[in-house]
DNA sequence: GACTTTTTTTCGAGGCTCGCAATAAATAAT
DNA sequence: ATTATTTATTGCGAGCCTCGAAAAAAAGTC
């Protein structure tokens, strides 16, 4: 069960703690690094020398900083971009895309295509991904240190283990081990993530005041998806990705949903759902595509005049609103990050979304929630997988100090 | 942020990877700690030594197991009693009990008293639980070892932190801070727990091949209650005990819950509201209290004939069942232990309860959830709490090696 | 009674972190 | 220009801790 801490694991603990120092803060000097961690200068000393004499750590004068302070000048600590690289792989709705990003999570290369994902075959879907990746690995204009992990996201439920896309609303094809084919193909570490997982991750880096230890991160798009963050890590269920906000229940036995019950907070929030509604269409009327351009058009008719597009939006608020009032039944209030198409549309979503949390358990503190809105999803998923494949990369490189990479062959400190 | 591992903590730990294995186990070998914990024959034999010799651990030669073995008999080891105790206090409708409990488990001394928990005042509330547990404490027939926790339950909302009933049910009373008045009453560490996350806490000691890591615990009684665990950890939300499953929505703008608000679980499932389904009143009447007795009755009735007060369990099935559903969502499916009283009348709700779910996304296993029941919730809250108190103490006694107890006054090993 | 088998202890080796002292590298003062 | 001050980093020895191998202990088996 529970597994006792060896003499060997302390090490290799303490030179993870680094590594995550120094990516978080970027520039870090040995001093910060010490403070943050708690660790002794000495340990830290030592532990930076192995890491910069394995080439994965290397110093950097702050040239800036010129004379702000008395004594010996601090000398800032920075991973070094060309100790490894990973790929990040991003299937949406009729589009892929690939990037190539080094050690230090700079993108050095991308890639991508427009693929009809609807009614794409299984062989050739997976052919595409596993093309568009080897041409990136491929490249003979890139020089690559060696590529270390592959992280791919998607839209829709993946398995526990990060392994596999099991359902997804973009395609018709489930269960597809997605970390095992490029695996397989590439010989390469690769996983296979939930979007608004991702998305999560993301936002924990780009702005780690707001979001640290307890967040939400809320997809509206063609399906409503969550990714959460409880105690500063990603929540995931027990069996599978998780966090199928979009489909508690939200009038049971209602609105017809995508995924063929009824009354899901998707049925009613999803741009389906809306469009829906807005178009005086029944709840039974089988769930459509609608283009993001129309969606913007649909939102700026409701902000022009009364009717039922606005009433439609309110419905979704309204949905929203009675599922996150359960969901902080459940977790406490946190806060929010509304990301997709419709959370341009936001403006029309929060009054009734606000109304409806406030007739719920969670609704007690619903005026110190707060909100934030990010139109465009597919930066930040593609952010959250590099992060996800770098953070697993500190955690291998470390591991028995070998087989990480780097040209040092002798272990021992000069 | 997140903090290095230092010398010092790895013995710390591994001596409470070694207590824990033990309360665990009951009577291990050294042998088989060394298995569980994955550290060496040498490490265990050391830690044991220091723990026996302070008077933490006692062998124990297993008479029983006289000859099944061929080489040299292994030496169970276990939980010296007198090492230390713990007091468990339960406050519940009308109802105050404590129990004190020595290192090993076991119950040494108990007192009970009724006490009118919905009219008492605040100070006469704090005065009989001090009064109770001073009694216990100085009883002069008990020797005991010295008390090192206090651990309190009680129905209702505490803070995260442990310290204080935010909300409770069984009084108007709000924002006690238990812990601190029994701190500051014995010197004792005291935490306030909630009783529904102890029962959690009981469950996976009392069955652990069932109850290991992700279950759910549901109180049905006059309110509706939640503990969660999951990935082994107890779940609490981030300000509050969390889990309020009873006031997740289960029809926005729906039942009056006692709450006040509209449309929980608990505005259909819990006692009250089962007996205003029963008789026929208004989904807006005042929540009231009804005896057990008078739900065992109720029970039995609908178990007669077929009238309102088998619907009336019906439609408490139907929101548990949804709850449940928007739960599974989330967290997927876990199996599920239902405590109280109105777990005697399962049967009468289990039908519609897994109707509801097979409509939800949760449903899609809804054949292989399984629902447990145990009537009786007092047990179980009061062990909840002994164990929560008692591997506190496994946590405290290693610390710094000193303050815990025991005459060990050198440390040398012999 | 000698041999096997299994458990537990002993002992030396190797690693790790820490505290303290020493060294390095800048600015401020004289 | 030189010395003093301040701050950052490194070196070194001490003290723990865990591990592996071998020894000791305590049974059963032949």
């Amino acid at each position: 069960m529970s597994v006792g801490i060896r003499h060997d694991d302390l090490r290799r603990r303490n030179r993870a703690m680094v590594l995550s120092a120094v990516r978080r803060a970027g520039q870090p000097s040995r001093t910060e690094i010490a403070a943050t961690t708690g660790l002794s200068h000495s340990t830290i000393s030592a532990i930076s020398a192995d890491l910069i004499q394995e080439g994965i750590l290397m110093e950097r004068r702050k040239g800036e900083t010129a004379s702000l302070k008395r004594g010996r000048p601090q000398i800032g600590l920075a991973l070094n971009p060309e100790a490894a690289a990973v790929v990040t792989v991003v299937l949406s709705l009729n589009f892929l895309s690939v990037a190539v990003i080094d050690y230090a999570g700079q993108i050095v290369a991308e890639e991508q295509l427009r693929l009809d994902t609807l009614t794409v075959s299984r062989e050739k879907l997976i052919g595409e991904c596993t093309a568009i990746v080897r041409r990136r690995l491929e490249d003979p204009d890139l020089d690559l240190g060696s590529v270390a992990r592959i992280a791919m996201g998607i839209q829709g439920i993946t398995d526990s283990h990060a392994r596999a896309m099991l359902w997804s609303p973009i395609t018709p094809l489930t269960d597809i081990p997605f970390a095992d084919i490029l695996e397989a193909e590439f010989g390469i570490p690769a996983t296979m993530e939930n979007d608004c997982n991702m998305m999560a991750v993301a936002l924990q880096w780009r702005d780690p005041d707001r979001y640290r230890d307890d967040f939400i991160a809320i997809l509206l798009s063609h399906g409503i998806g969550m990714g959460l963050v409880l105690k500063g890590e990603l929540f995931t269920g027990t069996h599978s990705s998780g966090g199928e906000f979009g489909h508690m229940i939200h009038r049971p036995g209602g609105a017809l949903c995508r995924c063929g019950r009824r009354g899901c907070v998707e049925a009613y929030a999803g741009n389906y759902a809306i469009w829906r509604s807005a178009t005086g269409m029944s709840e039974d009327a089988e769930p459509v595509d609608v283009s993001d351009a129309d969606m913007r058009a649909l939102a700026a008719k409701a902000r022009e005049h009364d009717g039922p597009e606005r009433e439609a939006y309110r419905r979704a608020g309204e949905a929203l609103g009675f599922g996150l009032g359960s969901l902080f039944a459940l977790i406490d209030p946190a806060p929010v990050a509304m990301v997709g198409v419709s959370a341009a549309a936001f403006d029309l979503i929060e009054p009734a979304l606000r109304e409806a949390i406030a007739q719920t358990a969670g609704g007690q503190h619903s005026k110190s929630i707060s909100f934030d809105t990010e139109p465009n999803e597919l930066p930040l998923i593609r952010e959250g997988c590099a992060m996800r494949a770098l953070t697993f990369v500190d955690q291998e490189i470390f591991a028995p100090g070998a087989q990480a990479k780097a040209g040092a062959s002798g272990k021992n400190v000069a």
